[in-house]
DNA sequence: CGCGTCACG
DNA sequence: GACGTACGTGACGCGC
């Protein structure tokens, strides 16, 4: 037994921010928030616990950020400028740590003028000096320079500990984060700078390129004095310009490790908690289940709710039950997992996973297209702990290896069929939707299905530091299971040495696919119970998981794609191509690479002498469809030249070209991938290749969609909702004016005009839909004078007269950003979260994007709620339709296309159409019909 | 890899 | 008073 004094130094501050944002908005029984304190409260709880450990604290506390202002703003006075002001239903939440950790007995240290992180320095350095190890429980990168110091013979170790996610980070970490080791983490900090702490670093300098460079020269002075030295490129004059900036964040991220210690390190003395005081605590916030733990009687009264707003059918558990309950799992072990080679040890885990009930899979395979990758193994999970993988389509590692031994893959997925189409088994996914397509390719129907990713989605769109919390396994194993997953480049490198996972030896594969399901499983646990106390279940469930086998379907059917067409087009537009490049390099007096924005710039306000150039923020004349429209108008040929040469190029490279190039060789189809967790409001996107932004705009464009055709004998037929975000506005701001055109199915923007101006002509009734736009995008005056052509002024004036003729359009606004200010999030009509952790920013601009963003997501999120509604309830009611031969190919956020035999077109439009419009019903009864229009043809574009 | 640009709803 | 910001996406080419 270790018998050295051990100093834990928490990170108060930064733990109840990061507590703040994955923790939800609970309030003890006085009304007062109390979600981050909880969490802090939980936190030092299982510190406290660690006490009697070999390894644990001798000593502890807690330092906390005092005032805002420190010696860093001597330095520089911009630094935390960008610091967005804590959030309303935090601020309350800061004292009370305080009283937490008295609550504990523990020490609690800040100091004027020096950050929490300069204190823990020092407090770190005394202690390595007398030979303590030292635990800084935090997960700050700044920290990180601290990380091992265990130099001077017999001096202490320094390490830090993410408690959220359970992970020690010691020297490996730091190396693996940053790919320098810590005494090297301030040089690397002082290149990339920080966006959060305004600390400027070098423009145009990352984490990769910083890194790169760190390591190369193996130090920041050294990097600037190689600079000079370098090949001319703009990294290399940056590195020359910017030198004293780099030096001056060197500075600023450099932790002050002299402070004076206020409180002596022997103070921090861990002896047995009192309970009183402690229990006093928990009992004023409500905090039952840990009173529970203390030995303490639970006051009847002390639940305090979620106060989400949810109905009774959901109501949320008392208040901590749901971090309560998270279960006390070992380790992942991925050396443990068997690989499974025998049909024997396959059916040992088939009856496992039927009496589990539920199981986590995952399919290996060859490619990422889930249409062209053959199948090269499956992984199960029934337990934790409890994985295997199924290997059925590994090769040698060369021509003349033999293949590793394996279950014949016909007779394996014969064996897991019945498995996988079981009723009583659920399976769950990390992206299911994949493996769905790939098995289906062979003949399985997966069902029922979860997918751990959709879940994700449902809880946490939109949460995050950047706005945009991953859904991706590594990134969620990391932030809910504390755990760094084996990842695919691990197994099969990058780059030109990337090998297929065929190739991949079985040992490996076995590890890596084996703890992705394990992983996978283990989400499925923490989300499942999450759903049901946060309010999710009724989206998940009713909306997003039953579109998953849809959408998946959708994909697998493709559509038919006309390569002569595209051929025919591609050719035509190099024509025209060749033929404008050529005059436009005579008009500009040389040859230069049109497609350069940087060289265009220069051309034309430079060498051309055109006025009106405005360089950005990189240095560079912007060039783009605006600004050149202006010049054409001002009679410069060259940049309608340049617009036309633009347009097609786009149009061959994007679309005639690539889509030729995505036919898929087996289906002779297209076959997109949507992503369910794509958009922040609940839209699908599309991708590889991307078949929701198909032209359609201009003539021209418009001639693509005609390569997109049925098979012989059948037509294309497209629907679509006609103004479903107006008429979802009109319903949810209960704007009666508007409501009223639609039922009437009058013409929106003529009624918004007679409304507005008072007459309709061209011109109002122009000006009237812009405003329509302006207001469903969350309107600003600045915006929508651009989009007018008018003053600012003036659009300020249009927007009151649009608020005073329709006053619930302005009540929406406010009403909506009180409540996403107050709660995080916006929701759907039907339960959609969207959160936005930017909303009470200081920074103008980022919290005005927010805000607009708000204003938006309820009404594109209830109109994608509403078109996978349809898409869900589409399949069933046709085929009671006796329409089974319709089918689903694509949807563009407010239209669905299918393809289907000529002679069912009457009938199924029939059902389609009534699908559509009773979509939001009957949970939703809206006060606007909705409005679908029908097309059929030959060719998409003649679908419209 | 970051940026500018542009295709869609 | 200014921000050449109206919301949400994905793909391409350029230049490093």
């Amino acid at each position: 037994m270790d018998s050295r004094n051990h100093l834990y130094l928490v990170d108060g501050s930064a733990y109840i921010f990061r507590a703040y944002h994955r923790l939800p908005p609970l309030t003890n029984p006085q009304g007062v928030p109390v979600g981050a304190v909880y969490g802090y409260t939980t936190m030092l709880w299982r510190l406290a616990e660690d006490l009697h450990q070999a390894d644990g604290p001798t000593h502890l506390a807690v330092i906390l950020d005092k005032g805002s202002i420190t010696f860093r703003n001597d330095l520089y006075d911009q630094y935390k400028a960008n610091r967005p002001p804590p959030p309303e239903d935090l601020k309350p939440q800061f004292p009370l740590i305080r009283d937490a950790t008295r609550a504990f007995s523990l020490a609690c240290i800040e100091e004027e003028g020096l950050e929490a992180d300069d204190l823990i320095a020092s407090y770190a350095r005394a202690a390595t000096a007398q030979g303590w190890d030292v635990t800084i429980v935090s997960s700050d990168k700044d920290l990180m320079q601290l990380v091992g110091q265990c130099a001077q013979g017999g001096a202490g170790c320094v390490d830090m500990l993410d408690t959220m996610k359970n992970q020690r980070i010691g020297i490996p970490e730091v190396v693996e984060k940053f790919g320098v080791p810590p005494e090297l983490v301030g040089d690397v900090l002082a290149l990339m700078g920080d966006a959060v702490d305004n600390v400027p670093g070098i423009r145009g300098i990352g984490p990769k390129t910083a890194t790169k460079l760190i390591q190369e020269h193996g130090g920041l002075e050294q990097a600037l004095a190689a600079a000079p030295g370098m090949k001319a490129s703009k990294l290399r004059e940056s590195l020359i310009e910017q030198a004293d900036m780099a030096r001056l964040s060197r500075q600023l991220v450099a932790l002050k490790e002299d402070c004076p210690l206020p409180v002596p390190l022997e103070d921090f003395a861990l002896g047995p908690i009192p309970p009183e005081p402690l229990a006093a605590f928990l009992t004023t916030h409500g905090f039952t289940s840990l009173l529970r733990k203390l030995g303490a009687p639970a006051p009847v009264t002390a639940s305090a709710g979620a106060g989400t707003g949810e109905s009774a059918a959901s109501a949320p558990a008392p208040v901590e039950s749901t971090r309560q309950a998270l279960p006390t799992w070992p380790a992942i072990d991925r050396d443990a997992y068997p690989c499974v080679q025998t049909m024997e040890a396959l059916q040992d885990w088939i009856a496992r996973a039927f009496a589990a009930r539920t199981v986590a899979i995952d399919t290996e395979t060859s490619a990422l297209d889930s249409m062209r990758a053959d199948l090269v193994g499956v992984s199960l999970a029934t337990g934790a702990g409890e994985a295997c993988y199924i290997p059925l389509g590994h090769r040698g590692a060369d021509m003349f290896a033999e293949a590793p031994v394996q279950i014949p893959r016909e007779a394996a997925l014969a064996a897991l069929k019945p498995l996988l189409e079981s009723d009583a088994v659920l399976k769950v996914g990390q992206n299911i939707k994949y493996d769905l397509t790939v098995l289906a390719r062979h003949g399985i129907a997966v069902a029922p299905i979860d997918d751990t990713m959709v879940m994700s989605f449902c809880l946490d769109a939109g949460r995050g530091e950047t706005g945009v919390a991953g859904h991706g396994m590594d990134e969620l194993a990391s932030r809910h299971l504390g755990h760094t997953t084996m990842l695919f480049k691990d197994v099969c490198g990058t780059g030109k040495k990337q090998i297929s996972f065929a190739e991949v030896p079985l040992a490996d594969a076995t590890r890596y696919a084996a703890e992705d399901a394990e992983v996978t499983w283990r989400l499925h646990q923490l989300f499942a119970p999450r759903l049901s106390d946060e309010g999710g279940t009724r989206v998940y469930q009713r909306v997003d998981r039953p579109l998953v086998p849809v959408v998946a379907q959708m994909e697998r059917h493709g559509i038919r794609v006309d390569r002569e067409v595209l051929a025919g087009l591609s050719s035509t537009f190099a024509t025209e191509i060749a033929r404008l490049e050529a005059v436009i390099h005579e008009k500009a007096g040389g040859p230069f690479t049109i497609g350069s924005p940087k060289q265009l710039g220069d051309v034309l306000f430079d060498k051309l002498g055109y006025k009106g150039g405005k360089k950005g923020k990189s240095g560079q004349y912007s060039t783009d469809q605006s600004v050149l429209e202006t010049l054409a108008g001002q009679g410069a040929e060259v940049a309608t030249l340049v617009l036309e040469w633009r347009q097609l190029s786009k149009l061959k490279s994007t679309y005639t070209d690539a889509l030729q190039a995505a036919i898929n060789p087996d289906t002779g189809r297209v076959h997109t991938s949507y992503s369910l967790v794509g958009a922040q409001t609940g839209r699908l996107s599309s991708n590889d290749p991307n078949l929701q932004n198909i032209p359609i705009r201009t003539e021209i464009g418009r001639q693509i969609r005609e390569a997109f055709v049925a098979e012989p004998g059948h037509v294309l037929l497209s629907a679509d909702y006609s103004q479903i975000e107006l008429r979802l506005a009109a319903h949810i701001a209960d704007v009666a004016p508007l409501r009223e055109a639609f039922e009437q199915g009058e013409d929106i923007h003529a009624r918004t005009a007679r409304e507005l101006f008072g007459e309709v002509n061209r011109d109002t009734r122009g000006r009237a839909k812009t405003i329509n736009f302006a207001i469903l995008y969350g309107i600003s005056r600045w915006g929508l004078a651009t989009r007018l052509g008018t003053s600012a002024d003036e659009a300020q004036a249009m927007i009151d007269r649009y608020f005073e003729r329709f006053p619930g359009i302005q009540r929406y606004i406010h009403e909506t950003l009180e409540s996403v200010r107050a709660q995080g999030y916006s929701e759907t009509l039907f339960g959609r979260k969207t959160w936005f952790p930017r909303i009470n920013s200081k920074t103008q601009a980022e919290r005005q994007g927010s805000e607009r963003a708000a204003i938006n997501a309820p009404i594109q999120g209830t109109s994608a709620d509403i078109i996978k509604r349809a898409m869900a309830r589409m399949g069933p009611a046709l085929a009671e339709a006796g329409l089974s031969r319709v089918k689903m190919l694509l949807q563009v956020h407010d239209e669905l296309v299918f393809e289907l035999p000529e002679d069912d077109v009457a009938k199924a439009s029939e059902i389609i159409h009534a699908v559509m419009a009773g979509a939001a019903a009957p949970a939703v009864h809206l006060t606007v019909p909705l409005g679908v229009e029908i097309g059929v043809g030959p060719s998409w574009g003649a679908a419209h």
